[in-house]
DNA sequence: CTAACATTGTTAATTATTTAACATTTTTCT
DNA sequence: AGAAAAATGTTAAATAATTAACAATGTTAG
């Protein structure tokens, strides 16, 4: 298959949470625009985006709910499953690490790492909580291949180095401090700070 | 001036960022291309952001460095500055009122919601914490025309609606669930969990 | 049975964003 | 002084993403 567009691949994820949702409820069929008013986009957007992937619906029933899911997981989610490890156990990093336990996920994390030694050893959600220090062990141990960093912006720098001499193959940075990695390691950054700037800036502009 | 691209937007709150630590540090001067590798782009597109915004810097000698803030504070600031509400006062609700607060911005968070009758009454990092039933009141007196969604997926629809009807300007909802808000509302909307499964699919396509 | 309708699938057009190309200017070196 | 170098500023080209247009087809109503 071709290439899927980043967004596709965003759009994707989000659409089969919805699906999922839809499948516990007992739905088999859905419409493009069901799902477009659910992720309030368009359903030609949707149907651009199934088509991408290369389902076919059913005309005038729409699309099977639960052949899209499977469908979908096959093309986001890697057979084996992947282990995550989330490091610095404040209260973002116990955030994420609460959305993920239970869910059923291909993604488990599977460990925590933390610099505190009141927090070294304690467990979150069932997963314990190691010492930074000894990152490369836990991670070639668990073969963990993506990091999540949740600690202080300072650190990020150093908590990034370390992930990728464990041999990560990929980081989601949740640190407002953009982080530099070798370019064979996917890096995806997420800024809470410049989300809520944004927001402020088209509060005010729509309002002049 | 002309409408700014988004992304500017995003990229502009980010490079006053970089530049608030260059200037603690003392630095006058800065090149694009120095902050173009602190953010990871490319110098060309620092240079094409600043162009947009008017601003004209030294030949030789890169961009001024305060002057720079000041401009970029001027257009995605606002003068009178802007009140935020946080609703949802778990971890993930709490990590972001700690990432606000003690920051010197334009942008703060003047009241925290919970519906968990402990939390109510309490503090957060010296902001209290409302029942989620006095909202409308709470966010008219204090005049605040941001919320910030940190409840579960479940209540997202429902604390959507009292936002709006609370008379919200932008909403940035950090749940799982899309929710639906009249048009004139601004609506950011992020996704932990499409985050990590974008990593996880990049991670994979990249191994094969 | 036929016409109108609702829906998918796909190509084309449009819009948004990034990247490239390059002219211009100041500084530095010889 | 003149040439080379290192920056910025800007226009143009390329790429990515969204939206529009519309053909195809099964379904329903009369």
């Amino acid at each position: 298959m071709k290439q899927l567009p980043h967004k596709t691949i965003e759009r994707l994820s989000q659409y089969r949470r919805a699906l999922l949702l839809c499948h516990a409820k007992g739905i088999t069929h859905i419409y493009s625009h069901e799902i477009a008013r659910i992720q309030h986009i368009t359903a030609v957007q949707v149907r651009r985006d199934i088509m991408l992937i290369g389902y076919t619906g059913t005309l005038r029933k729409g699309y099977n709910v639960k052949e899209l899911i499977d469908l979908i997981g096959h093309i986001i989610d890697s057979e084996e499953g992947i282990n995550v490890a989330v490091v610095g156990m404040g209260n973002l990093g116990r955030a994420i690490t609460n959305y993920f336990s239970g869910k059923r996920t291909k993604l488990s994390i599977v460990a925590v790492f933390d610099n505190d030694k009141g927090k070294i050893g304690k467990k979150y959600h069932g997963i314990e909580c190691h010492d930074i220090d000894s990152m490369k062990k836990v991670i070639r141990e668990k073969n963990i291949t993506i990091g999540i960093m949740t600690v202080p912006g300072e650190e990020a720098p150093i908590i990034a180095e370390l992930l990728v001499k464990a041999g990560i193959k990929g980081i989601l940075n949740y640190t407002p401090k953009p982080v530099n990695v070798p370019k064979d390691i996917y890096l995806e950054e997420y800024d809470m700070i410049t989300s809520l700037e944004k927001v402020a800036f088209f509060v005010k502009t729509h309002e002049e």
